[in-house]
DNA sequence: CTGAAAGCGCTTACAG
DNA sequence: CTGAAAGCGCTTACAG
C-alpha cells in the first residue's frame, strides 16, 4: 500500500542515468535528449518522486515560503489569509500561518526565531510588534508589519479606518438626529482610538449632542451595558457601536427598555457580520474587504524581497451598508 | 542594525572550538567541560545563533512538523486549531496550517505532494479526502483525516453529532410543541444527513408532524425563504435549523410573517455564535467544544506517528445552550 | 573531553 | 549531451 519516499537517486537507478541528470530533467535546465528527458520523467512518476525541500532549500538557499504570523484573531481572518495566499502564490512563494501570542516583547522573540530559522524567506505580520523586530531580523529575511492592524497610530491608516464613522454621524444628522452615543473598542486599538477621535470630531464640528463615549471590549454585553445605563429621556439617538456583536447588544438592551429600533434608538454596527441582513431590524454596517487587505500586505513583503519600493496612495478597504437599523428619529412627543 | 544569519561554523570560531562540539553543546548531548560549554552558549548567544532547520531536517530525517490542512473554513476554526497546536506542542511537534481548496481529487493530490515533501513528519486533514490518500503517502508519513468533519458517514461522527436534534426534539415536544420543520444542511454534509435522520426518527417516533425537511445552504436567506414559503396555519410549529445563521433568517421570516418567536415559532440554532445572547429573543442553540475536538483530532496523528493505537469513546463534544427562542406554542385560538 | 569526517538529498559549475 | 564532484549546515558515530 504504502509507497516510500524516492530519492533523485531512485530515479536515476530506475532511468539508468546520472542523479544529476534527474535534476536537470526536473529543473528543466541544462541539455539532456529527449529521450533520455522522457526515461525521467517515466521513472519519476512512477516513483510518485518530489524533491525533498529541505534539501533543496538547503541547497539553493532559498525556501520558496514566507510566513504570515497572526495574533489574537481578528474576527474571522480566512478571508485576508486567502488574499495573502494568492498573492504570495502570484510572487512565486508558498505562504505557511503561524500563530503567536503572549505580549509584544513574546511575540516578537517569537517572529524574530521564525526569521532566523532558515525556514523562511520573508515574514509578514498581522499582528503588532516591537519596532526593532523589522531591524533585528538576518539581512536577507524582511519582516513586514501589516499596517491595517498595526497599534501605532499610522496618519494612514487612522484616516482611511475612522472615515465612516464621520460618514455614519454625517448621515444620521442629515436624517434628523441630534443625540449621539459611541461604544468604543478598548484603547489599546489603534483603531478604536481613530474611531473614537473622529466621532468626537464630527459631533463637535455639526454641533451635536454627545451623551458619552463608553469603552467596551468589542462584546456584545458591552453594548446591551451601555444602553441599560442610560437616562430614561435618552432616546431619540444613535449609537455608533465599535462591530457588529455591541450592535446587537446594543439592540437587546433598546427591547429590554421598551425602546424600538430605529425610531427611538438607531444604531450602526462594524464587520458586516453574515447575520447583519437577517436581524429585525437588519443592521447598517461598515464593510471591509479583507480579501483585499491581504493582498496588500503581502505585496509590501514581496516588494521587500525584491528590493523593490511598495505601493502607495491605494483606495480605502472600507464600504458603508446602509440597512434598516438607521432611520430618521421618531416624534415621541406625538406618542400614547 | 541588520544582523547576518550565524551557523554553527560561526558560533566554532568565535567561541574557538571544533563545529561539532557547538553542536553537541547546543543539542545538550556529549561530554563536554563546562568552561567550554560556557564559551560556546556565550557566543551562540552573542550571534543570535539559531540552528538552520532545514539542515537539521536533512542531517535527522525529522522535520518537527505536522501539517494541519483546512478546506473551505468552518465556521471560525481559530479556537480549534489553538486546540490542536496545543496537543501539537505537548508531544514535541510544531504545527503548521495549510488551506487547500478545490474538489476532493485536487485537495486529496496536493495533501499527498505535502506527505511527499519531505517538510512534514504527519498531515492532520480537517478537510475530507479520498479514501486512498492515507495510503498512498509515503511509509513514514501518517495522513489522518479527522472524523469530526468527515464527509463519510462513521457510525460515531453519526450519532455524536446528531444527539441535540434528539433533544432538541423531544424537549420542545415535550413543551407541547406537534408541529415541526427542520431546515437542514446541504446533503453533501455527514453532518447535515445525521442531523435530518435523527429529526425524521424523532419526528416519527413521538407521533409528530413534520411539514417538511427543506434543504439550505446554511446561509441565512435560506431560513428566511423556508419561513416565507410556509403556509398561513403553519404555526405554532418549532424549527430546527442547520445552524445559528440560518436560525436568524428564520426569525427575520416568522417577524415578517407577523408570527410571534418563541410563542408562534420556536427556533434552535447550532453553534452558538456570539450574537445568540443578544438577539431578541436570545437564541436556544448548540456549544461545540472546538479547542476538544482539534486536541483530540491532533492526539490521533501523534498516535499514529508513534505507531500507537488512538484513543476511543470519548464523550460527545456537544452541550445544548437553552434560551428565550424555545417555549411552549401560544395558545392561537385565543387571540384576536 | 574534543575534533575530523561522513552523509542527509539536493543543485550546479565543470570536465569529459 | 552526460556524469563525477563539491557543498549547502547540520548531527553523530568514531578516533584520538
Amino acid at each position: 500500500m504504502h509507497a516510500p519516499r524516492a530519492t533523485s537517486r531512485d530515479v536515476a537507478r530506475l532511468a539508468g542515468v546520472a542523479q544529476s541528470t534527474v535534476s536537470y530533467v526536473l529543473a528543466g535546465k541544462g541539455s539532456i535528449s529527449p529521450e533520455t528527458r522522457e526515461r525521467v520523467r517515466q521513472a519519476a512518476e512512477q516513483l510518485h518522486y518530489q524533491p525533498n525541500l529541505a534539501a533543496r532549500a538547503m541547497r539553493t538557499r532559498r525556501t520558496g515560503r514566507v510566513a504570515a504570523v497572526m495574533g489574537l484573531p481578528t474576527y474571522n481572518p480566512a478571508a485576508m489569509l486567502a488574499g495573502a495566499s494568492a498573492a504570495a502564490q502570484g510572487a512565486g512563494y508558498l505562504m505557511d500561518v503561524l500563530h503567536v501570542d503572549g505580549s509584544i516583547e513574546t511575540r516578537s522573540e517569537r517572529v524574530l526565531e521564525l526569521a532566523r530559522s532558515g525556514q523562511f524567506e520573508g515574514v509578514l505580520s498581522f499582528t503588532p510588534l516591537q519596532p526593532a523586530a523589522e531591524d533585528l531580523a538576518p539581512t536577507d529575511v524582511p519582516v513586514v508589519v501589516s499596517e491595517t492592524f498595526d497599534d501605532e497610530m499610522h496618519a494612514a491608516g487612522e484616516l482611511v479606518d475612522a472615515s465612516p464613522v464621520v460618514a455614519f454621524v454625517e448621515h444620521l444628522a442629515a436624517l434628523g438626529h441630534a443625540r449621539f452615543l459611541h461604544v468604543a473598542g478598548p484603547s489599546q486599538y489603534a483603531s478604536a482610538v481613530a474611531r473614537r477621535i473622529a466621532y468626537l470630531a464630527t459631533v463637535e464640528r455639526l454641533g451635536l449632542t454627545s451623551l458619552g463615549v463608553v469603552e467596551g471590549d468589542w462584546s456584545g454585553q458591552a453594548g446591551l451595558d451601555a444602553i441599560l445605563s442610560l437616562p430614561e429621556d435618552a432616546p431619540p439617538l444613535a449609537v455608533i457601536a465599535s462591530n457588529d456583536l455591541v450592535a446587537v447588544g446594543v439592540m437587546r438592551g433598546a427591547a429590554q427598555r421598551g425602546w424600538s429600533v430605529p425610531g427611538d434608538v438607531s444604531v450602526t454596527g462594524w464587520d458586516n457580520a453574515d447575520v447583519g441582513p437577517y436581524l429585525t431590524p437588519s443592521l447598517t454596517t461598515v464593510d471591509t474587504d479583507r480579501a483585499e487587505a491581504g493582498r496588500r500586505a503581502m505585496r509590501q513583503l514581496v516588494a521587500a524581497l525584491r528590493q523593490e519600493a511598495a505601493p502607495h496612495g491605494l483606495p480605502p478597504l472600507t464600504t458603508i451598508v446602509w440597512r434598516e437599523s438607521t432611520a430618521p428619529p421618531a416624534d415621541r412627543t406625538a406618542r400614547p
